[in-house]
RNA sequence: GCGUCCGUAGCUCAGCUGGAUAGAGCAACGGCCUUCUAAGCCGUGGGUCGCAGGUUCGAAUCCUGCCGGACGCGCCA
């Protein structure tokens, strides 16, 4: 139930009860500061043209024919014919009771669709870093919310396993394997692994060569060739699955549909641009032009699907990739996560593939960029020796840190808590940090930030559960079953009962949006509420009348699966203690 | 050169399908723990929303031009 979709289809049949043309706008939304009521409703003013009336005229016949019963207690005209509307208690209360007893906290959800969802999508030549982090955490809380809302959800892990690179790297590894080293220690530190294969290619004389000469034998398919990569894919993905179980990331070996897996199709893909006349030869290459990208002076862009030696690029896997997820997974969406460099990269994969039949036009195709993570001086986040930082080392920095800070607290956790707890706060603050940008541009890595306690944190969410499942412990109540008449009084009760109501409006914009960090904003605005309620509004004191006790439980009830349930959304875990 | 994204408080960021007095957190300052976990709450100070025009009843938000930054633009992904 999203109460903005209810009251503007309310006011819509008003507007057209009134005689306004049929796409006028209706810009309702959630109101602006507290003395505006809870919603607001401004579409009066844009009116006043077309009906050749005065606004506030038009706001009044809006407000006669609005019919809001059961929903709106109290309609008001403010400044040139804002409409503010005030929900009635009772109907706020119901949400509240819809919470605590119905399935997915009272959400109705919305007809499904099938979402093909490509993300984290590491080079597996490399060990994960830092710049993985974005991809994996915002593509993983984008699927969660999905699923959710009863989307049927299919995982792409696009990984990056079939290139150049690989004839450098299988050939050093078939010589460390005939040095009788194992697979897995010889691999055991990927970024070691590429340098010093980088390095042989780069100064011994005729690695280079057998380098290539593995590129062409793995292309070709040939068994031992296939079947050392096979082995080296195998470690390589081994350390991603590592690094998505401390993630708490619901990646898993079934969703990798690597590059790898389209080489078959690359020969077609560019045979079907060709006979349809979009791929020419030139150059020695097969291009396509692009005329709806084209500069001023007429120059189409240029998208190259095959290269002059014969070999295929990314543009060509792309292309097969979105084939396979139109028509054979049947996909009514295709979100892909990847950083903004690769913007014009998709934008033209899009045009060609949709003017090759290459989707269904139904299915969508939306990239969903993000910026790049920049060190405090604003240049790519490095190490001090100017080295990229893995993924896995940044998590247990941010878990030993947390453990620090843990540590310095006076309680009577045991070490076993401790460290589950620094656990689960360290990644949380880790995640939460950079759910909660989601800005296209680049942002700033900090550490003080990150596992800041305070503030806008995952922490601080962390804690108003464990607050609240606190007081259920000591009032020996159980925080899931518990049912109470709702009944809202003070201005922190219905503060944060309204706001509980308005879970699915953010939730439904983190899914259309691919935006998680909507629903950061949205659980810290409730946990916030929460906080100030807590102090106003008193639960378990001796001069707490019964009904009050009960119904301001139920509100915390609903906060702490709200919290929990928005938490989960975002890969970040609850906990009872801290 | 062309294109994309961006410029909001000392710092990090929201707000951008136009709406009323531009919001948080951190940092600074002042209060609040014999009472449900002070990782908290309450309060104060802090802004020419890069600059200049334009559209509009109304612009941080839309358009144009500048300034500043990042990224991309034929054989990496």
């Amino acid at each position: 139930m999203n109460i903005q979709q209810q009251l503007l289809a309310r006011f819509k049949a008003a507007l057209a009860a009134i005689g306004a043309p049929e796409d006028a706008p209706a810009p309702l939304t959630q109101s602006t500061r507290a003395g505006f009521g809870h919603y607001q409703f401004n579409g009066a003013m844009a009116l006043a043209k077309s009906l050749k009336q005065k606004p506030r005229d038009i706001a009044q016949s809006i407000v006669d024919a609005v019919d809001l019963d059961g929903i709106a207690e109290k309609l008001e005209i403010a400044g040139p014919g804002f409409i503010n509307i005030h929900l009635s208690p009772d109907f706020i209360a119901s949400r509240i009771t819809s919470i605590n007893n119905e399935a997915k906290l009272g959400v109705v959800l919305p007809e499904s669709q099938k979402v093909v969802v490509d993300y984290s999508s590491p080079n597996l030549a490399k060990e994960m870093h830092v710049g993985h982090l974005r991809s994996t955490i915002i593509g993983d809380a984008v699927v969660r919310a999905l699923a959710f809302l009863g989307h049927t959800v299919i995982r792409q892990n696009h990984m990056g396993d079939w290139g150049t690179q690989f004839g450098m790297l299988l050939a050093h590894f078939s010589d460390k394997l005939q040095d009788n080293q194992m697979a897995e220690t010889a691999l055991s530190d990927l970024e070691d692994f590429y340098r010093e294969a980088k390095v042989r290619f780069d100064e011994e004389e005729g690695f280079a060569d057998r380098a290539r000469s593995q590129v062409v034998k793995l292309q070709s398919g040939d068994d031992q060739c296939m079947a050392l990569w096979q082995q080296f894919i195998d470690i390589s993905i081994a350390h991603s699955e590592e690094v998505y179980h401390k993630l708490g990331v619901t990646l898993s070996r079934d969703d990798v549909m690597g590059e790898s897996a389209y080489n078959d199709q690359l020969a077609d893909v560019v045979s079907k641009l060709k006979e349809q006349g979009l791929a020419v030869d030139d150059q020695g290459a097969v291009v396509v032009f692009i005329e709806e990208l084209a500069d001023k002076e007429g120059n189409p862009a240029v998208y190259i699907v095959q290269k002059s030696g014969g070999g295929y690029l990314y543009s060509t896997t792309d292309l097969a990739a979105m084939r396979y997820r139109s028509f054979d997974l049947n996909a009514d969406r295709n979100l892909i996560f990847t950083d903004a460099r690769q913007a014009l990269h998709f934008k033209q994969t899009e045009i060609v593939g949709r003017k090759a039949g290459f989707s269904r036009p139904e299915t969508t195709y939306e990239h969903c960029p993000f910026g790049m993570m920049l060190g405090q001086d604003g240049k790519p986040f490095k190490t001090r020796t100017g080295g990229t930082i893995k993924l896995a080392d940044l998590l247990d920095g941010a878990i030993e840190r947390a453990e620090k800070l843990v540590a310095e607290r006076d309680s009577d956790l045991t070490a076993d808590e401790c460290k589950d707890i620094a656990a689960k706060i360290g990644i949380g603050a880790v995640k939460y940090a950079d759910l909660s940008k989601n800005r296209t541009t680049d942002y700033i890595f900090n550490w003080d930030t990150m596992l800041s306690f305070e503030g806008n944190t995952a922490p601080y969410l962390q804690y108003a559960y464990t607050r609240i499942v606190s007081i259920f412990r000591k009032a020996g109540i159980e925080l899931q079953t518990i049912s109470a008449p709702v009944n809202l009084q003070a201005e922190q009760e219905l503060a944060l009962a309204l706001k509980l109501g308005q879970f699915v409006e953010a939730l439904d914009q983190v899914v259309s949006e691919a935006t998680p960090h909507v629903l950061c904003t949205y659980l810290y605005e409730l946990a916030s509420l929460f906080m100030s309620f807590y102090e106003a509004c008193p639960m378990l004191k001796s001069d707490v009348a019964e009904e009050v006790k009960m119904s301001r439980l139920m509100l915390a009830a609903a906060t702490a699966k709200t919290i929990a349930s928005g938490l989960d959304l975002l890969g970040i875990e609850t906990l009872d203690k801290m």
